[in-house]
DNA sequence: TGAAATTTGGAATATATGTTCTATTTTGCT
DNA sequence: AGCAAAATAGAACATATATTCCAAATTTCA
């Protein structure tokens, strides 16, 4: 359609970005997913490429010849024709980014890396199914939901709060700005749900104690079992996350966030 | 023809070994130039790997019944799937998930693991070093680091801000409370950290702009390389993550988040 | 050496996959 | 709001590719 077909990977992904711009929905969706997938191309036919994209084969192909192809085998002629041989797998990659870049910062992307699908790993084992539909359906009942979550659990708390809002869950962040807080705006048929990590922040202790001597349910979301919030009734959902360092890969617990969010979420429309 | 087609690459190898001992010439060509070329299968047709192998396409078909499989398609499918890694395709497995509303909540936690452990994977893959060490180095250098990141990107943004403040450096997240932009805060010798993914957040991208303009540098931390971010002159670090409709599990983006940080202050007290 | 069994080549067929076409919907503009 | 242009979905069509079949060639063994 344009001029002629992209030659190399390079000059293929120098023209997705041009073209990319300036693209009606359907096409910009296609442009999106090859860019997350450019190597499934080699090996996918345009109906899996299109189904992945959330499009019709055919809007797939009016794609491919935007990008300079005549069609979709041309394009997937440059993919398969461009692979030298497979990467290496994951572990042996891993090894090999650690060694050579001892300190760099890729070496720490791959201890990181690491860490989070170890911490993913044993979320599965960790959590029990049990505990965690009673509080999906504490949380699903609740008149309103309550989060707090402050320090270095405040990303995990405002990402439940915007996966709430976005589903039209109705739910109240309590970020303290400005020294606020708004006890009282919690009432009887709401639901308390706490994020606290390891040293845990009083504000947040304090809140849960308050709250749960009035009655009102808690679901906790901490690290191990013996976290100060657990000598109240609460809910308690408890994340073990690997450490590298200091610092604390929130991977389990952000998995654990949105699982949870989007099975109040559903749990709310039905 | 014989027993159950191998189910993994493994598998494969131990059955082309066994087999391989009492084959008539024509197979043996087959099996000697798979045993060269097993990466050849995923991306060739019979046609080709038959001529590879010098015989016709009809020796090869039968070569792969003897392998244990239904036919070259169904050996191929193996290759395909093992080659692309982050399969089944996360995106559309949860999309039918949620259509068919059949996910308990347990059932929900497995599959954003599996996403998760994925997101993580591809990571790996497509971090360029060099780039992540350009950044590294972009944000060491700055008297004072801003960081953007609003509504999705919000929970990534006060996570870069908790870890560098922990590491004392100066830092300031621009969270647009109160509706008060501090554009003027930042100036010449500062660093702009933006982050932002899908749908890209006006705000964000107005900032990148204009503080771009002004000649400060400006790191981004986005999804796939079509982002707007991408017309101005900015270190991009691209991010492919599985979502979940508007949902984002940030396992990659926030991993590499940390290894940004922690590169950072550990450089900075060199 | 000759008959039976096995293996092979190549054409015929079935199937999967890519591509095109057009009615319908959506978008952009006055 | 009404019109023109662009974009899209879905089915129809064309092509590439896998698969089967069988006659011819080769091997095996008495």
């Amino acid at each position: 359609m344009e001029d002629r077909a992209p030659a190399s990977i390079k000059q293929f992904e120098e023209r997705l970005i041009d073209v990319s711009e300036s693209l009606p929905k359907r096409l910009r969706q296609c442009a999106d997913y090859v860019a997350a997938n450019k190597d499934r191309i080699a090996v996918s036919t345009v109906a899996e490429m299109a189904e992945g994209a959330g499009v019709q084969p055919s809007a797939f192909m009016r794609f491919c010849r935007i990008l300079g192809f005549s069609g979709f085998s041309e394009m997937q002629r440059l993919f398969r024709e461009s692979y030298a041989g497979g990467w290496p797998d994951y572990s042996t990659r891993l090894k090999h980014l650690r060694e050579k870049a001892e300190g760099s910062a890729s070496a720490l992307l791959g201890e990181f890396v690491d860490a989070g699908r170890a911490s993913l790993e044993n979320l599965l084992k960790t959590i029990d199914p049990k505990t965690l539909d009673d509080a999906v359906e504490a949380l699903a009942k609740a008149q309103m939901i309550h989060i707090i979550g402050l320090r270095r659990s405040f990303p995990v708390a405002s990402y439940i709060s915007y996966a709430f809002e976005k589903m039209n869950v109705p739910a109240m962040l309590h970020s303290g700005v400005g020294g606020l807080d708004n006890h009282n705006a919690i009432r009887t048929g709401d639901v308390l749900l706490a994020v606290t990590f390891s040293p845990y922040s009083a504000e947040t202790v304090d809140m849960v104690e308050a709250v749960s001597a009035r009655g009102i349910p808690v679901v906790a979301l901490t690290d191990t079992i013996v976290s100060p919030l657990r000598k109240f009734e609460t809910i308690t959902l408890s994340v073990s996350e690997v450490d590298f360092g200091a610092f604390r890969s929130l991977s389990a617990t952000l998995c654990l966030a949105i699982v949870l969010s989007v099975a109040v979420g559903t749990k709310r429309s039905e």
